[in-house]
DNA sequence: CACCTTATGACACGGCGTGTCATAATAAAA
DNA sequence: TTTTATTATGACACGCCGTGTCATAAGGTG
């Protein structure tokens, strides 16, 4: 066990915390779990079952991850920071929104890490109408992200706030419709569907 | 108590099916229950405190409310029937789909019966992200009413896909605005909101 | 009247998410 | 090495949601 839990974290000096060192492996865990809700269903698998099949105390699973539903989309959170606007992320937009959101989502793709745990993890999302539901909670910040970036432009505030909500409802869809089939590269998927917003650029 | 609970249906022979009529009244309970959610917080109020304050046993609240978000999302239900493309809402698009859009959009809120009702509904949305989440949950059929008219009216499965989506992500920020704000027409929002997106026609 | 349909509620169950508490394991300090 | 502090771990219990079963009450229909 404990099999190259973490990549030894080369930094200089991190400060060791003193204290025991954790024996769980949170992605190893949250892997089996996928599995096991690829395999019994979402619903029909529950805490104690993934508790028992890692070989753990359910409290300590809920230490780890803060519900079910983090189990399945935990895993997305660096892409969603990524894809989150970052400074520096496609660098900023001269005039063309829709450029500059193309840029932003497909960057978001790259950093995924492996794109068929990925994959595994949103058809699961598309199968449970409640995962896909936290979804657009999980998706929020982003959201929010992309909308402060908008109003930093000097886009008037309601259309800030349609263009980041049409912009987090098309990119799911397309996240999602990439996720059902077996193309390797999700990018052409966001990038058309990025093609059905306006973007009037509130021309000056 | 048993006030005027369902308006008298007119219909010549309703077939009157025998039985003990029901004392409790949907609406009321409802009602009461987004009273209690606006003053005491959605999570603070279980559904025994509802049971208790409206006089029943919560087994018989499930009975009306298959869960505790349909206290909440169940009365918006006629609205996103009749905006869900229904046959013959605002005709046929000639072409102009954004058009089209705007007529659907518009045409379910002009269902609303009490719109200062709604907008304590979706004050309560908006101040729980649960309840957003689920949100997009019941927003699903009038979704795939939209894209099915679309698929059917020969454009791409892709393109139906992203539309579909776009509309909804919009057309729930311009709620949610309009919800936020005192202006009694919302139908101003929807088409600010809808103005987003291109939708190319797809042109032959 | 008897009969039947339906509403109602009491009870129990599985599951999620949370809190508290005691114990074990390990690193750092004395 | 001994002590101490920090942390992981798990056992127990709780409130709440949603569901199922079952018995009872209340009103129409024959």
């Amino acid at each position: 066990m404990n099999a190259g839990s973490l990549s030894d974290d080369g930094s200089p000096a991190p400060t060791r915390p003193a204290g025991r060192p954790a024996t769980i492996d949170p992605d190893a865990v949250a892997a089996l779990a996928l599995r096991l809700f690829a395999e019994r269903g979402y619903e029909r698998t529950s805490m104690e079952d993934i508790a028992r099949a890692a070989g753990i105390a359910r409290k300590s699973l809920y230490r780890y991850f803060a519900s079910k539903a983090d189990l399945v989309w935990g895993g997305m959170d660096p892409v969603l920071e990524a894809s989150g606007g970052a400074p520096g992320t496609g660098g900023d937009h001269d005039g063309d929104l829709l450029a500059w959101l193309r840029r932003v989502a497909v960057a978001g793709a790259a950093t995924i890490p492996d794109l068929s745990v990925a994959r595994g993890r949103l058809r699961i999302i598309a199968a449970h109408p409640e995962l896909a539901s936290r979804g657009h909670e999980a998706l929020a910040p982003q959201r929010t992200s992309i909308r402060d970036h908008l109003l930093a432009r000097g886009c008037p505030p309601d259309a800030a706030d349609y263009v980041s909500a049409a912009y987090i409802g098309v990119t799911f869809a397309a996240w999602t419709r990439w996720a059902a089939g077996t193309d390797p590269d999700p990018a052409p998927y966001l990038t058309a569907a990025l093609d059905v917003l306006r973007l009037p650029g509130h021309a000056p």
